[in-house]
DNA sequence: CTAATTATTAGGAATTATTCCTAAAAAGTC
DNA sequence: GACTTTTTAGGAATAATTCCTAATAATTAG
């Protein structure tokens, strides 16, 4: 039951990472720590570590889909221009009150596209 | 300054769709209005109808972006068993208040991913 | 209106992100 | 320790999207 060596590697590398990883930064990084790990194998660990809610996918309009540590309710501000990921934590939306009662929810995402401050210059 | 044939196909098809289409879907249907339409052309066109603000694209995870004529505000649900993409429409949820001052909003999306009752069985 | 300039197109190649396949290795079970 | 199940590496395949190029269409200037 616990997790393959390459599962805990994948797990590692985006936990030992503040912020936000793309299935091929996970891939560079997981390598350094175990040469020859295919990426085919980073992409399996993904799918279950996000079954799993260990992580989360995150997908946002025109960009690569990104994998977060953090599991916490939270919402993404992502940058049109330079594609910069931030977190917003704010508990004031509650989502769930949007849903119709027959529907099973299984994860919420709220990302909100924009112009980072550096990139308004 | 006015849209080619191409862009105003393009824009036709998703209009007169109640629903929400793929790029696939929309170059079939774009084709039967104008043989020999081509599938950059429906890209291109549709990454400058974004742009412009005239249709609203909608990224959910795994599943290919969808492409929505409604671009007043509203959020979405998804099933995550079937695919299907409804609307919700709900003002409840004031998303710029989230946004730090010295971000740019460029769009927001909300998107709940679930089990749809038909799946559930 | 016609020539020059600019934008857009079709078609296909290329790229990116992701999934699928298979035989070998590892892990879990009895 | 033999058997069964799961997972792996590696690469091929697929899906979605972007890029390239020469030809065409639209716009502007004269």
């Amino acid at each position: 039951m616990g997790n393959t060596q390459q599962r805990q590697i994948v797990l590692d590398v985006i936990r030992e990472s503040k912020g936000h990883l793309t299935a091929e930064e996970i891939f560079i990084r997981a390598n350094k720590k175990r040469p020859n790990i295919s990426l085919s194998t980073i992409y399996r660990n993904l799918g279950l570590l996000v079954e799993q809610g260990k992580i989360l996918s995150i997908s946002a309009p025109d960009q690569p889909t990104y994998f977060d540590h953090n599991v916490t309710p939270h919402h993404h501000l992502v940058c049109k221009s330079c594609g910069k990921l931030e977190d917003i934590c704010d508990p004031k939306i509650n989502v769930n009150d949007l849903v119709p009662k027959d529907y099973k929810v299984i994860s919420t995402s709220l990302i909100i596209t924009c112009i980072c401050k550096h990139c308004q210059s």
